[in-house]
DNA sequence: CCGTATCCCGCACGATACTG
DNA sequence: CAGTATCGTGCGGGATACGG
């Protein structure tokens, strides 16, 4: 038996994945949370204490149910948000984020607030490198 | 003529980008950012002062050369990134984050931390979602 | 109201081959 | 070494229709 803590150990499990590595599963996790639906909802979700289905529909313009669902469905799964349903007539359905949801939300409220702050500066970037060629 | 400083139209010019709406440039943006490749190519660009193409291919394991260097090209069109060009032979080039790139740099680290961080959460949480059903 | 099921098109992306 | 060029295809994602 290893002369290792248990905090040790989990540190050592922490570190075990590797994002830059094709087959660690670090590695497809970053690719589902890098990506624009995930932002958009998760942005829309950090708003309030929990969303009915058809506001985050209205929030993110241009969402399509199947992208939306299919969105909520996975980051159900991996635990970053909760799905409550309330019976009655009609069916209403709540989305809230879970403990390990709004731990990632600061991050993911960054990059939307980073998009929006340096869009100028973008946009100036692109002229100049259209301006040679 | 409006009695607005140029500090407070700087402002309002930040806040008038929304990602929220389909049409307006910073959700373009926040989906060009939102992109596995992009999260690692800043990754790795961030860990030294300039990286070789050759390198960047190396420690992005997987990562093809088309998209590297699509990544690449965008990145610098969008002035993340600089590229330059060192005559000899064979040709070398190296890559370094601007310093609008490195503005971005910390939010992108703390993705790629999470994902690696919170994988045990996440393998659990899909377990758990999958063991009912 | 909140979905699921199905169809289908476009293009993101990888594989391969070639160049300065 | 650091790319371009070209081709093939898998699947992301929209449109539509239907169900609880």
């Amino acid at each position: 038996m290893p002369t290792r803590s248990a905090a040790q150990r989990r540190a050592e499990a922490k570190q075990a994945y590797n994002a830059y590595l094709a087959e660690c599963p670090s590695r497809q996790l970053l690719a589902s949370i890098s990506d624009k639906w995930v932002s958009l909802v998760l942005n829309a979700l950090g708003m309030q204490e929990s969303s009915r289905y058809s506001d985050l529909a209205r929030q993110i313009a241009g969402v399509s149910q199947k992208m939306l669902t299919q969105t909520l469905r996975t980051l159900e799964r991996d635990g970053l948000v909760r799905r409550q349903v309330t019976a009655a007539v009609p069916v209403r359905v709540d989305y809230a984020l879970t403990t390990l949801g709004r731990s990632l939300l600061p991050v993911i409220e960054e990059i939307k607030q980073w998009a929006e702050q340096n869009m100028n500066h973008v946009r100036q970037a692109r002229g100049r490198y259209d301006a040679r060629a």
